[in-house]
RNA sequence: GCCGGUGUGUUGGAACUGGCAGACGAGACGGACUCAAAAUCCGUUGUCCGCGAGGGCGUGUGGGUUCGAGUCCCACCACCGGCACCA
């Protein structure tokens, strides 16, 4: 017998299934369709690493068992290839990105290629490319043209070290979540998109997909909805104050009002104002601040009581004082608030630290100690008209008081904000709009699309903030499309979640000059039907490309208003120590000496039998070695083959059970246990000594997902018929899957006193005649009294007795 | 603080809908083969008591429901992830 070779096995088959074109998607639109998506990697110049295949070859398992399953499968793999560590290392270096991405490819290419993931590289898309990114320019063109798109003066958060502007996403603990700097803030002209026109979408129809709970609750947190009501409040000069609240039961314990230091209320205000130097300084103080300051403040508040200017309370007419705070922000609810101190912590120690008056509305707490929050199931009191009422009647009554008297509107309000759609780096698509002074704002035609980054020797990011684009002046000087005029090109590019929020899209139609893919070619593939990915994505990838996708269905574009069916999540993998794997900790594996060492089919199989696929593992170089000794054992089974196309019958129940479980867990992720059940049978093979063909037939066919490799090269040297891949998924037969004999547990009082090997369809009183036949198991109940019986069949026959 | 998740042998992890906890791997120990080693094969491996048959205890902690709890309920502890002055 020839030696088990994994190096010769492997090279021969990716051969072979690259000159056949064994993975590509048909384009025959009869048969049934199958999308299955990982997202699409960052080509860094450190390579592939031991976790990226995880998530690849749970998907490659899938893709794998679809195909033979009948399903037209389009597995598809591109590189999201714009950012920030691609510049940096090219400024670093003096290498242009374009050179540093190429470079990066070819590696990362030739890393994935010798893991044998059955990916379309036909259909091989590349979000740096201009016919690809001219398609991200041309989605861009059309927000704009609705609205979507618009330019404005705000405070950003602005990364020193990075020299660019991060969305909050991208903002991790004050920090940026690039380089760790602290974040500060920054007065900058920013494009944005507005998401929030889509919240609710995004929200309601997380009801129509099968996403992973964490990732629909993640969403949900983030989108953020609360049901209040929008309430005026008089004051001085009879104007008034807007603001928002939750709680409309509580307007009783409203003792003092603060608006955020920015609210555009104090310039209408000046007039009354008398301490307007302090407000405005304070103003300034606050600006200052870095988000990292901001937090670590948080429970230290500060503000200045507005001098002159006095609000009324609508519900008691008293008079109340207003203050300026920066726990107040101006970009959630109306940047007002009616401050309830008894009820809400913020406002306890706000009160506290200005001796301000403390009311207790809602009966249960102690406020004289701390806030009490815990009102759900309250009852209220201090509170005129409502007083009595749980806190929930309470809050339709007043609310619907409210209303009536025009003092308050209902108002839904989303903690998710517009996404800042500006980046002021080299390395990114560039945003087709130019600007006249006579025409103001003015889109690229589409024909001129795309427009393309200039080839220049500097692309340094600069301190003044600007893109390094700026200095390009023979690119940005240009004429206005509309007027003819002198213009100038829009220096910002976008951010690198611009290429990544429809590139599922491309892959179904990746030629195309024409349009961003056939109206074909997207009603045929859409929706995705299995997306994996990373839960770091959840919040940002993910909800912007679901935006995206919703936006491009209202444009007629897409066919579908979710552009995935099903998104699931996988695991980190960790080094050996339990640490996250990094370079800086030095526990970092390189899957290509893992390959090297053991072969791709056993990386393969060792990731997916590690452990639970939605969970975090340690690597294990042992366990690795598990897994290649368990397909050394395959390939030694062809020591005890016999010449038969019947199955074992010995073995039939077994394999029958094998096929379901096999069947059944790959379709759930439970890759561990799938492999584990073959182990078990390969196990039972060797203790029965003897396997025919047919019993290989179907074993290398549930293997093959996992370990194709190998699998493939056994089909041919048992002598099978054409190619593996081609091959048909087994089907099980349930009947076959159940012993007739089966044993079950005896027990008296709860507690396991023996067994006994009953017929799987037995009846409880034939048990209990088998139970009364055992002299042992009878003694155990002897001069006792018999209280219940249970049987649950195949399982257990319990006797309480007393 | 809020929202999720997790906690099982030496170890990675199994366990359907409440039904014999520890499948499958790894490691360790003992044995076979070998001059020897590797590889391979066979056996043992939660823990305590007992020569033995057998029995006690065991799924983070404490309670509870049940004939029966890793699984359900209540309270708590630890760790991981996300959010965080969102009114």
């Amino acid at each position: 017998m020839k030696q088990y070779s994994p190096k010769n096995v492997e090279s021969k088959w990716q051969q072979i299934w690259e000159e056949k074109g064994a993975f590509h998607a048909s384009n025959d639109k009869d048969k049934e369709k199958y999308y299955a998506l990982i997202e699409f990697p960052y080509p860094s110049g450190e390579g592939l690493h031991v976790g990226h295949p995880r998530p690849y070859t749970a998907l490659d398992i899938i893709a794998r068992k679809r195909r033979l399953q009948g399903y037209n499968v389009l597995y598809p793999i591109g590189w999201d290839a714009f950012g920030l560590p691609t510049e940096n290392y090219a400024v670093q270096n003096k290498i242009h990105p374009a050179t540093v991405t190429k470079n990066n490819v070819v590696r990362f290419k030739k890393q994935l290629q010798m893991l044998g993931l059955s990916f379309d590289w036909s259909r091989e898309i590349n979000t740096t490319d201009p016919k690809y990114y001219k398609w991200t320019q041309w989605i861009f063109l059309k927000l704009y043209e609705k609205g979507l798109a618009y330019k404005t003066e705000m405070a950003i958060n602005w990364c020193p070290s990075c020299k660019i502007g991060l969305a909050n996403e991208e903002v991790v603990n004050g920090g940026c979540e690039r380089c760790g700097a602290e974040v500060v803030r920054r007065q900058k002209s920013q494009w944005m998109l507005k998401i929030t026109e889509y919240a609710e979408r995004l929200l309601n129809d997380l009801d129509l997909v099968d996403y992973i709970d964490r990732v629909k609750i993640q969403q949900t947190n983030w989108i953020g909805r609360s049901e209040g009501m929008e309430v005026d409040f008089e004051i001085t000069g009879g104007k008034k104050i807007t603001i928002y609240t939750t709680r409309p039961d509580t307007l009783f314990g409203a003792t003092y009002m603060v608006i955020s230091p920015e609210h555009p209320y104090i310039e209408e205000l000046a007039d009354y104002i008398e301490n307007m130097d302090e407000l405005i300084n304070y103003k300034e103080e606050a600006s200052k601040k870095s988000e990292f300051e901001r937090t670590e403040l948080a429970k230290d508040k500060t503000g200045v009581k507005i001098e002159g200017v006095e609000a009324t309370n609508p519900v008691n007419g008293q008079s109340i004082p207003i203050f300026i705070s920066d726990y107040v922000l101006m970009s959630y609810g109306t940047g007002a608030i009616m401050a309830v101190p008894g009820h809400d912590t913020r406002d306890w120690e706000f009160a506290k630290k200005f001796g301000l008056p403390i009311i207790e509305v809602v009966a249960g707490g102690n406020i004289e100690e701390a806030a009490y929050t815990d009102t759900e199931e309250g009852i209220i009191v201090n509170s005129g008209f409502i007083n009595g009422l749980e806190v929930k009647d309470a809050i339709a009554k007043i609310s619907k008081w409210l209303e009536k008297k025009g003092l308050g509107t209902p108002k839904v309000n989303y903690k998710l904000r517009d996404w800042v759609f500006s980046r002021q780096r080299y390395w990114g698509e560039p945003i087709p709009l130019v600007y006249c002074k006579d025409c103001g704002w003015v889109p690229v035609p589409e024909d001129e699309l795309p427009v393309r980054l200039p080839e220049v020797e500097s692309y340094e990011p600069t301190d003044s903030g600007e893109s390094p684009l700026a200095n390009v002046r023979e690119w940005v000087e240009t004429t206005c499309p509309k007027c003819g005029g002198y213009a100038e090109r829009e220096t910002d590019t976008m951010p690198n979640w611009a290429g990544s929020s429809w590139y599922f899209l491309r892959y179904t139609d990746p030629y195309n000059d024409e349009e961003l893919a056939s109206k074909e070619n997207l009603d045929y593939w859409l929706p995705v039907n299995w997306y994996n990915g990373g839960m770091e994505h959840t919040t940002l990838h993910l909800l912007y490309s679901r935006f995206w996708h919703k936006f491009l269905y209202d444009c007629g574009i897409v066919p579908t208003s979710e552009p995935y069916a099903k998104r699931t999540s996988h695991g980190m993998i960790l080094g050996e120590n339990n640490d996250k794997m990094s370079k800086s900790r030095g526990n970092v594996i390189n899957p290509d000496e893992v390959i090297d060492e053991f072969g791709a089919d056993t990386l393969r199989m060792y990731e997916m039998f590690i452990g639970d696929f939605e969970k975090s593992v340690p690597w294990s170089q042992d366990g690795v070695r598990g897994c290649r000794r368990f397909l050394e054992r395959v390939w030694r089974l062809q020591e005890m083959l016999v010449d038969s196309d019947k199955i074992t019958s010995k073995l039939e129940g077994n394999i029958h059970k094998t096929i379901k479980k096999v069947s059944e867990d790959y379709d759930h992720m439970k890759f561990n246990t799938a492999i584990a059940s073959m182990m078990t049978l390969v196990n039972d093979i060797y203790d029965y000594g003897s396997v025919t063909k047919a019993d290989m037939r179907i074993l290398l066919t549930l293997l093959n997902p996992v370990s194709p490799h190998i699998t493939e090269e056994l089909w041919q040297m048992l002598g099978f018929e054409g190619m593996l891949y081609e091959a048909v998924w087994p089907e099980w037969d349930e009947a076959k899957t159940i012993d007739d004999v089966v044993e079950i547990a005896v027990q008296i009082n709860g507690r396991v006193k023996g067994q006994m090997m009953i017929s799987a369809d037995a009846t409880a009183e034939q048990v209990k005649e088998q139970f009364s036949g055992d002299e042992r198991l009878v003694g155990f109940i002897e001069g006792k009294q018999i209280i219940k019986e249970i049987y649950v069949p195949g399982r257990i026959y319990n006797v309480v007795v007393k």
